[in-house]
DNA sequence: ATTTAATTCTACCTTTTAGTAGTATTTAAA
DNA sequence: TTTAAATACTACTAAAAGGTAGAATTAAAT
């Protein structure tokens, strides 16, 4: 019932990136500051990169900046590509595909709350995560 | 974002028990409707047994029985005992306690799903999953 | 040109979760 | 009293997630 580590530490690369967007953020400084062992952290960052959410400039200087702005950035994007979240009818107690006509015994209470969720995840952008003092 | 295998097997596995209160279920029976491999099955109600969720009736002809009325097992006291969702103020980012004046960037979105879902898990008991043909 | 500091690639190690195997113990039926 | 069928205990294996190591590549600064 949580995000897993990758998640997680995916969504606040991103969220520093995108709060730094006049400078380019190195993997060591985002490392140090974020608190993410920094071999991880580079793992993490080139599959961003191959998922287009970042950009890399490579060699000396070089560093990450986002490919997009980052109200076009939404978590529910970020999640999906590590496959958090993206199993829309799923059961919650993992039967498979959970409907109206074929549902499991949490189908009911379960449907409200993922659907706020789901709607969060997807109405939550980087750029709102952009102002305001919240831990990093 | 979901719940782990046990803890999926878990809730079934009482909500199971909790619909056939006539008679003991053997593992074996569990097993067989449930689709979970009986060994791994029989470690999960070993320990429902030490949680005294259930009570096992050894030897032959025995089987297990709800220890208390289904009415009495919310789906929070099983995750609770399972160490899902029993972390009140964790955050969503994974960066520690989370509360109104030190918080992450998902504080304030996530607030309101999670109490939703706390809630359901809370006033959702086994009793409520006895009635309706649902899946197993 | 060389050095330095950055990203990227390949491969491995560690921890946690999921699942299996075999045996011991218990108890009712035969 | 023996046997069959059930739970319980101990230990192991497999897969997934989390994390590390080291060398290769890139490119600006010197």
């Amino acid at each position: 019932m949580e995000l897993n580590n990758t998640s997680q530490y995916a969504i606040r690369i991103l969220s520093y990136i995108a709060n730094n967007k006049d400078t380019l953020c190195s993997a060591k400084e985002l490392s140090h500051i974020l608190n993410i062992p920094y071999k991880f952290l580079t793992k993490i960052t080139t599959e961003l990169v191959k998922a287009n959410f970042i950009l890399s400039i490579r060699g000396r200087e070089g560093g990450y900046k986002l490919s997009r702005p980052a109200s076009e950035i939404s978590i529910m994007n970020i999640l999906n590509h590590f496959n958090e979240f993206n199993h829309q009818k799923e059961c919650l107690l993992g039967i498979g595909m959970c409907d109206g006509t074929n549902k499991c015994g949490l189908h009911d209470q379960w449907a409200k709350p993922k659907k706020m969720i789901k709607t969060m995840f997807e109405n939550t952008t980087l750029a709102n995560l952009e102002e305001g003092n919240y831990k990093i």
